[in-house]
RNA sequence: GGCGCAUUCGUCUAGCGGCCUAGGACGCGUCCCUCUCAAGGACGAGAUCAGGGGUUCGAAUCCCCUAUGCGCUACCA
């Protein structure tokens, strides 16, 4: 049900050899940006993964191109259940929507089965009936022999007699690419300026498997062709595949897209992200209380800058100011404590409303069971303003604010009393505390408050000793929001209650 | 080992020959505000621009070498 073949129809013009499947394209003229997101299903999106997503995007929307999404299932063996899903919801969550797809290479099987027989009959690719056991042992030997690891070309020159034993042997062959024993591939990045490599570094690649997949360089490069892509745009692991993929765009006769190898994002480490690095899928960081604009605007600064001091940016700032040529040539590493200043800075400047409304479902997960549910939608609505400043994830909120619905308080004795404040004086302070606290028509915050304050003069106690021993009464913690404003929200009934249940902690049982 | 890419405060980065005795942000420290915690404000520590050679009147910026890091080197992507 996710496979959506968009309305596509066949253009002229093209260099594509006769008998090949034609290049696509949504109208007679594309759009001059069209752009991909080929993720590969075998696990779940991790910031990286996503980063190239969000790029990608960012650069079809600024020019109002063409976003793709494309799935490389072409690997069976590692291929992740729910995977898919997952990288879907990902960018969804982002609010990455995609214009086109996704296509899924496992659906296009005979596509690339007819793109590698016509380079295998234009001579550009060989069948190799190599067994593994085989290549094994030629890379061991290579290796021994210090000799840079690649396929020898075992099966490169076969005899028309050989190859007819082969074929009837009744094993599976790889289709391999004929790659140019000399010369050089060069082409120019859009990040990393001109690249150059020798081709002979590259060995004859597998483009087709023995089980009729494709690898990631020939389902790669027919689709991009396919899907008029202009801008190839990958994480910098790809840059020394890129050779590899001209030669076969050269081969088939096709014009070479624009490429730009994107910094890789590392994990503290500095290795390449994996599952080593903690919360490394992005559905984990929605779960641990981040927002998706926060997300957005974190990412889109991991390498790549407005200028020397823009940090706080809206979508459409960045979409605005978004040009491959602000993209940072080094690998950066995931900065988890700028990411929560930054959420923090997004949920402190949202609405009330807007943030109550963000805030439920971790409320109505992960609050106590003492908080009955549904969830009161009017008493969350005064208890919530009182952390939105406080929290730098959604994810703290419910144990920010649990006093608010919890019926006993579990806190340590010790808690009431400091260095300041005895077991004597903090009774002393709880009493009088009582006595304010118990006319009703004391309950409004500036009477509370002028009066508590009274009683700390009278009593001849610092604000600090006074409103902190009331204070671990009726939390049950030494730091909270403002005392006066949580005890209004609270309400008198509670508040005595817990008063004195700290007075009996201390001893006093009348 | 081979090939490729990269190299500015702990981290993210600005800088594309003189504006740099290198700017901003996160984090950190001190102070202010203050009933605590945050938030906010002020100030501060923190980078001999990986090292060495050039080019130039002048280099973080251009060139070369070295070092280090990372990536690729699969019938993985």
């Amino acid at each position: 049900m996710i496979f959506q073949p968009p309305r596509l129809v066949p253009i002229g013009g093209m260099r594509t050899p006769e008998g090949l499947p034609q290049a696509e394209a949504r109208l007679e003229l594309g759009p001059a940006v069209r752009v991909r997101f080929a993720p590969s299903p075998t696990g779940y999106p991790h910031v990286g993964n996503i980063r190239t997503a969000l790029f990608n995007w960012l650069f079809a929307r600024h020019g109002r191109g063409v976003f793709i999404l494309r799935i490389e299932d072409t690997d069976v063996a590692r291929k992740v259940e729910g995977a898919v899903e997952a990288i879907m919801a990902g960018l969804k969550w982002l609010g990455l929507d995609w214009d086109e797809g996704p296509f899924l290479q496992s659906q296009r099987l005979d596509i690339y089965e007819k793109h590698a027989r016509w380079l295998v009959d234009n001579n550009h690719a060989y069948y190799c009936w190599c067994s593994p056991q085989r290549l094994e042992a030629m890379r061991e030997e290579q290796v021994r022999r210090k000799q840079p690891p690649g396929y020898d070309r075992h099966c490169r020159d076969l005899s028309d007699k050989e190859k007819a034993e082969r074929a009837a042997s009744g094993v599976r062959p790889v289709v391999r690419f004929k790659t140019p024993l000399e010369g050089q591939m060069v082409f120019t990045d859009l990040i990393r300026g001109e690249v150059a490599f020798d081709n002979s570094t590259l060995d004859d690649f597998v483009m087709l498997k023995s089980d009729g997949y494709p690898t990631y360089h020939l389902a790669n490069v027919v689709d991009d062709h396919l899907m008029r892509i202009s801008h190839v745009m990958r994480a910098d692991e790809w840059l020394s595949s890129t050779p590899r993929h001209k030669l076969m765009y050269q081969a088939f006769g096709w014009e070479l897209p624009q490429f730009a190898h994107l910094p890789m994002i590392l994990g503290p480490d500095r290795s390449k992200l994996s599952k080593r690095h903690g919360a490394t899928s992005i559905t984990e960081y929605q779960e641990q209380g981040y927002i998706p604009e926060a997300m957005f605007n974190f990412l889109a600064l991991l390498g790549w800058s407005l200028d020397d001091k823009t940090e706080l940016m809206s979508r459409e700032q960045i979409i605005e100011s978004f040009t491959i040529e602000r993209i940072s040539k080094t690998a950066a590493i995931f900065n988890r404590e700028k990411l929560d200043w930054m959420n923090g800075a997004y949920l402190r400047q949202m609405s009330s409303g807007e943030y109550a409304a963000r805030v439920l479902p971790f409320m109505e997960k992960h609050l106590p069971a003492s908080a009955a549910r549904p969830l009161d939608a009017a008493y969350l609505a005064k208890v919530i303003p009182l952390v939105q400043e406080r929290a730098r994830t959604l994810a703290e909120v419910p144990s920010l604010t649990d006093f608010f619905f919890g019926g006993d308080l579990v806190y340590e004795t010790a808690l009431l009393t400091s260095r300041t404040m005895d077991a004597a004086k903090a009774v002393e302070a709880l009493k009088s505390a009582a006595a304010v606290l118990g006319p009703p028509e004391n309950w409004n915050e500036t009477k509370l408050e002028e009066l508590l304050r009274a009683e700390a003069v009278r009593l001849n106690f610092s604000n600090r000793d006074y409103f902190g021993v009331l204070r671990v009464a009726v939390t049950g913690r030494t730091a909270s929001p403002p005392l006066v404003p949580v005890m209004v929200v609270l309400g008198r009934e509670q508040c005595l209650e817990r008063v004195k249940s700290a007075l009996r902690k201390l001893g006093v049982t009348a």
